[in-house]
DNA sequence: AACACGACCAACCGCGCGAGG
DNA sequence: TCCTCGCGCGGTTGGTCGTGT
């Protein structure tokens, strides 16, 4: 089949669009919709192709669009759901409001990529190089099942996103005010074709954040709560907690939550690195870290969190194959190396990092199973 | 001041899929 | 059932800007 592609049309303008090529194809949406691609260009006399008309609009010039910097919530939610989805960008751009596929792609390839690289991530799979979760024979069935089900909840979400992308084409022709109000983001930005809430949260996201809260309270499963009982996204969107590695020998930990678990009136939304630090200070006693668990932090709270600043990381120049998980579940046995003699990176990398890996898989399975009452799939 | 280099990101390109004739 | 069209997605490119030398 030949298809005629935008490329090939003789006289029609690539590269950068200019404002007024904008204000064009901006006024006849507001008064038209896009309708068809391919007719819109000639109806806005606009000399483009239809594909870059739909792209301009799409990535630039939609009214629901958020720009500039991605902050740790996003970061967070774009490297947990690259976890679970790869590189499905328009599916995890369904979970960002306000940003776009081509966005996140970017932010991705340009900052989390190498963020997570540096780390000794690997970026596609998400284990560290060394693979030292993702060889053992313990998770290899776990980590099979995750991965079907990572897969199930991928064609679900590729499912939210058709219906999202339906329910608005399902309004040819957008209301007036479309421009410059402030749509809802993904759900609808057409009034009551689509419900208003959002998409289901992720089930195997949720489990996967909350297994990091098992990791956190080793031995005291039974106080694990439900992670489908208190994710909200509406209210506290993909909550971050940051954890950050300090690439000292010390190994420190600091915790935050949507909920300013720490130290009240912090939030993570304002959360930086010196609060970091102060709340490390607050929360440097196990026993003062189980309280806050146990009082302050839903499950939805705690999941890891790639600083922005590289250097909390360990580093994998000075600290062979230490990818963030590795400094986590240091951190989960030891809480910290000064305070505790008996944990030396051997000794973890000796006797826990096995069990750790059975703990994780273990745990993320048993959450998904909890999870599943909850879930369209599961 | 001029140049080199890298980071960033808007836009392009090609492929695959679904709808409809 | 086959073919064509239109669209969306993911990968890639190339222009611009900032920074270092």
């Amino acid at each position: 089949m030949v298809k005629s592609q935008c490329f090939e049309k003789v006289g029609l303008k690539k590269g950068p669009w200019t404002p007024e090529e904008d204000q064009k194809l901006l006024a006849y949406i507001e008064e038209h919709g896009h309708g068809s691609w391919r007719a819109l260009p000639a109806k806005a006399g606009l000399q483009r192709c239809g594909k870059s008309c739909r792209l301009r609009w799409t990535n630039y010039l939609r009214p629901d669009i958020k720009r500039g910097k991605f902050n740790l919530q996003e970061e967070q939610s774009i490297i947990q759901l690259h976890a679970l989805l790869g590189n499905r960008w328009s599916a995890i751009a369904t979970h960002l409001p306000k940003r776009t596929d081509n966005e996140i792609k970017n932010y991705w390839n340009t900052h989390l990529k190498k963020r997570l690289d540096k780390m000794g991530i690997d970026p596609v799979t998400h284990k560290p190089k060394a693979d030292s979760f993702g060889s053992g024979s313990g998770h290899s069935k776990g980590s099979a099942n995750l991965s079907h089900m990572a897969q199930w909840e991928s064609a679900r979400l590729e499912a939210e996103a058709r219906l999202v992308r339906e329910s608005k084409l399902s309004v040819p022709n957008p209301p007036k005010n479309l421009l410059g109000s402030a749509v809802s983001a993904q759900v609808s930005d057409k009034g009551s074709a689509a419900p208003t809430e959002r998409p289901r949260c992720l089930d195997v996201l949720k489990a996967w954040q909350g297994v990091v809260f098992s990791m956190f309270s080793v031995g005291s499963s039974d106080s694990l709560e439900s992670p489908t009982s208190t994710l909200n996204f509406s209210e506290n969107a993909l909550a971050i907690p940051l954890i950050g590695v300090q690439k000292n020998p010390t190994t420190t930990l600091a915790f935050a939550t949507n909920n300013a678990t720490c130290n009240s009136g912090t939030t993570a939304s304002e959360f930086d690195r010196g609060n970091q630090l102060e709340c490390f200070e607050k929360l440097k006693e196990p026993a003062q870290v189980k309280r806050n668990l146990d009082s302050s932090m839903a499950i939805h709270d705690i999941s890891p969190y790639a600083s922005d600043h590289n250097e909390w990381f360990v580093d994998s120049s000075t600290n062979e194959n230490a990818p963030i998980i590795d400094g986590f579940s240091e951190i989960l046995v030891c809480n910290s190396l000064d305070r505790n003699p008996t944990c030396s990176g051997e000794n973890i990398n000796d006797n826990y990092a096995g069990n750790l890996e059975d703990i994780y898989w273990n745990s993320l399975l048993n959450l998904v199973d909890a999870s599943q009452t909850g879930s369209s799939v599961f």
